[in-house]
DNA sequence: AGCACGCCGACT
DNA sequence: GTCGGCGTGCTC
């Protein structure tokens, strides 16, 4: 029975090389028999071991050069089953629309612990932990008593799906998931119980099948400790121990791989993590969740440049999954494609709407200051700095929110018109009064403060604007003589990246304000997401107008989300509030009160910002009614940057690329923040009113880019690439 | 992306 | 004399 010549079959692997590497394309190698497609192979490449995904066979199926002579794969991986055709599907698919390689895309989805684990390792981790000695896998048998313990006490199964009342409106939205395919916009606003129609949805899901598998995505795990325990708790007692895992980058990587395995064995049914989950292999997917579905974090920022919460309707659909996008303040994205009557035809995704805030009190009532009306220089205007006083003499928290760390953004001699300008980026650098540094915030470089200009000696330098550094000073001295209702004087606390530096401070901080020793927390945006703060009665946005004259398209909308996100940390506890008898309040400080952005925060009114906002993006002829994708250049001079843009273009012209006449080549500028660590950076827009046509258009022009990169002239480009649906421009 | 090979500067 | 900088080129 046994074949005397044994043939070699030839397969295809993906493995971690760039598209432009001259190897960005599966590579062939030989096996003593076929493999499927999806299976983990060890493959050698050049001097190197590496993990790799076997691949279909290119449609093309122009075998590898006859000059290579294919290596043999070395391993492969035993043990696992393979990686299913919708996850191939899925990798196939963002490679292309993203123009990453397979394999580079492919190997990011996998925990890095396997990228670096022979077949022998793995297969020794497969292996069922022993019984016989207990104190060796320690973690592995706590964990399995842990589940044991949990499913003996559980044992008269109770049903915990009846443990919480659906509101009325959570119950209509419930219905309707359950009886359409989505996807769906869940516009909720904050504390409207949004979370306990996923739990719902996703418990409905899993109970239908044993098979079933849901993925729930949030923008940062770290900033939801809730979210995880409220899955946890509800879902652990039903489903086992081991029924849900976290996947994010914060975790190890043993943490990780185990995480993983779970998932792609099927004994993970609920997988909670970042944008990175979105690639976890998830064999039994039914329901994919994508929480604060506007959070720009869902959009990667480097390398492969994708939007996870994009792929998440890509993959749901490819798996017959539901999709579910929530968010009181929606991506003006999906707004529109969820517009009930949508000019374009009929909504791509049904939006579902829960207004009501449950076991919270009312919305925030706006407090707009005009602060032309305020004298110069004035940082917390009289009837601002009186709300917070009061505020403090009753015992209740405010929060003062401003986007900006350090002391302040720049110091600046009168004499000379020195500024503490950063020798290697187009940057100032920030004024840090705590350790008297000047650090710039881009490449990070750091010098002690002059005591004098170091331009022409003046000893008098002043910081100019202010940093939450500067507003907790301030506040300080502002709220010196002000008493808590126990008699001790007022406390201020700050919650910035540089407080919360050192691990386990972020929470020790919170613990703080938290446990009532806070009376008004300072903060950047980092405090605005996510943290329940119970008994913060005002929060108040200092300085906001930057945004309104950035040149960003997407500024307002992420200024009225940020506002909105912000209105909804106060008066969260409706006990609270109405005990006190004190109204939440929000402010807002602006130079331009009388702004669009202002006038629908005063309402709580998303839509009619939405609507806004959408008309003008349409008359401008801008996304979600244009495509676009970015090309960008990093170089040493800027012209060198501009430079190979242009020849790119001239490139795709010369090269009567398809869809050139339905893309809008825009001229390469520098981009805002033009220079950092030294490298000068230009970018170039590209446009389409079809997708279609400018994935045509890039996809055609993607080995032109590299020819050109090639080119002698060209040499001194850094690195360059290309970000399909940047997220800012 | 890695990694080797290769050709020029300051140190054990 | 070596160690090591990172420019160039290759990997089925």
């Amino acid at each position: 029975m046994s074949d005397p010549i044994p043939t070699l079959h030839v397969v295809h692997v993906a493995v971690h090389t760039p598209v432009h590497s001259g190897v960005g394309v599966p590579l062939s190698y030989t096996h003593s028999h076929p493999l499927p497609p999806g299976t983990l192979v060890r493959v050698p490449l050049g001097t190197r071991q590496l993990l790799g995904v076997v691949w279909p066979a290119p449609q093309d199926a122009a075998p590898p050069p006859e000059h290579a002579k294919l290596r043999a794969i070395e391993a492969v991986m035993q043990g696992l089953p393979a990686l299913d055709t919708t996850w191939q599907r899925l990798v196939s698919f963002a490679a292309r629309y993203y123009q990453r390689s397979v394999g580079e895309i492919a190997m990011a989805g996998l925990p890095p612990a396997l990228r670096d684990m022979t077949a022998e390792q793995l297969a020794k981790r497969l292996q069922p932990p022993k019984p016989k000695k207990p104190s060796k896998k320690g973690a592995a048998a706590t964990a399995a008593a842990a589940q044991q313990a949990v499913d003996n006490c559980l044992e008269p199964s109770q049903d915990h799906s009846e443990s919480i009342a659906l509101s009325a409106e959570q119950q209509s939205v419930f219905s309707q998931i359950i009886q359409n395919p989505g996807p769906f916009l869940l516009y909720g606003s904050t504390g409207s119980g949004k979370t306990e129609v996923y739990m719902r949805v996703v418990q409905q899901a899993l109970e239908a099948s044993p098979q079933a598998q849901a993925l729930v995505m949030v923008p940062e795990i770290n900033l939801t400790p809730q979210l995880q325990e409220r899955f946890e708790s509800r879902f652990m007692p039903m489903f086992g121990a081991q029924a849900v895992v976290s996947m994010h980058s914060g975790m190890t990587d043993v943490q990780r791989l185990k995480s993983w395995l779970a998932a792609h064995t099927g004994a993970a049914r609920i997988v909670l993590g970042t944008r990175m989950s979105i690639f976890a292999s998830l064999p039994g997917l039914k329901v994919i969740v994508v929480d604060e579905e506007h959070d720009p974090s869902y959009k990667q920022q480097e390398g492969a440049r994708y939007s996870a919460r994009d792929l998440a309707l890509w993959r749901g659909h490819a798996c017959q999954a539901q999709v579910i996008l929530g968010s009181a303040t929606p991506s003006l994205e999906s707004w529109h494609a969820s517009e009930p009557a949508s000019s374009g035809g009929p909504a791509r995704y049904l939006r579902l709407h829960m207004p009501s805030r449950i076991g919270a009190g009312a919305l925030p009532r706006v407090r707009l200051v005009d602060m032309s009306q305020q004298p110069k220089k004035t940082v917390f205007s009289q009837p601002l700095l009186e709300a917070i006083t009061e505020r403090v003499q009753r015992g209740e928290q405010s929060l003062i929110l401003l986007n900006r760390r350090g002391f302040a953004p720049v110091l600046y001699c009168a004499d000379c018109n020195w500024k503490s300008d950063c020798p290697h980026c187009s940057a100032h650098q920030v004024f840090h009064k705590g350790d008297r540094t000047l650090r710039c915030h881009h490449c990070g470089y750091t010098q002690r403060v002059p005591h004098a200009c170091p331009s022409c000696g003046n000893p008098d330098i002043l910081p100019l604007g202010k940093g939450t550094e500067q507003l907790q000073e301030e506040l300080e001295r502002l709220l010196r003589n002000v008493q808590r209702p126990d008699g001790q004087p007022a406390r201020v606390s700050r919650i910035d990246a540089d407080t919360t530096k050192l691990k386990g401070a972020l929470q020790e901080q919170l613990a703080l304000v938290h446990s009532g020793e806070v009376d008004v927390l300072v903060g950047t945006q980092m405090v605005a997401k996510g943290h329940d703060f119970r008994r913060i009665t005002l929060v108040a946005a200092v300085q906001p107008d930057g945004a309104l004259f950035s040149s960003d398209f997407r500024a307002p909308e992420r200024l009225f989300c940020l506002l909105m996100q912000a209105a909804g940390r106060a008066g969260r506890d409706a006990a609270y509030v109405s005990d006190q008898g004190s109204q939440p309040e929000m402010w807002v400080q602006s130079f331009e009160p009388q702004h669009s952005v202002f006038a629908a925060l005063r309402q709580h009114d998303y839509p009619a910002f939405a609507a806004q906002q959408l008309r003008e993006r349409q008359d401008a002829g801008m996304p979600p009614y244009a495509f676009q994708a970015l090309v960008r250049a990093d170089a040493r001079t800027q012209e060198t940057a501009q430079a190979f843009l242009r020849a790119a273009t001239d490139a795709a012209r010369q090269g009567q690329l398809p869809c050139l006449d339905d893309v809008f080549v825009y001229p390469p500028i520098p981009m805002a923040m033009q220079r950092v660590a030294n490298v000068e950076r230009a970018q170039m827009l590209i446009e389409a009113a079809d997708r279609r046509a400018l994935q045509r258009f890039l996809h055609a022009w993607q080995p032109w880019l590299h020819w050109v990169r090639g080119q002698p002239q060209h040499k001194g480009v850094v690195r360059w690439l290309v970000d399909v649906d940047p997220l800012s421009l």
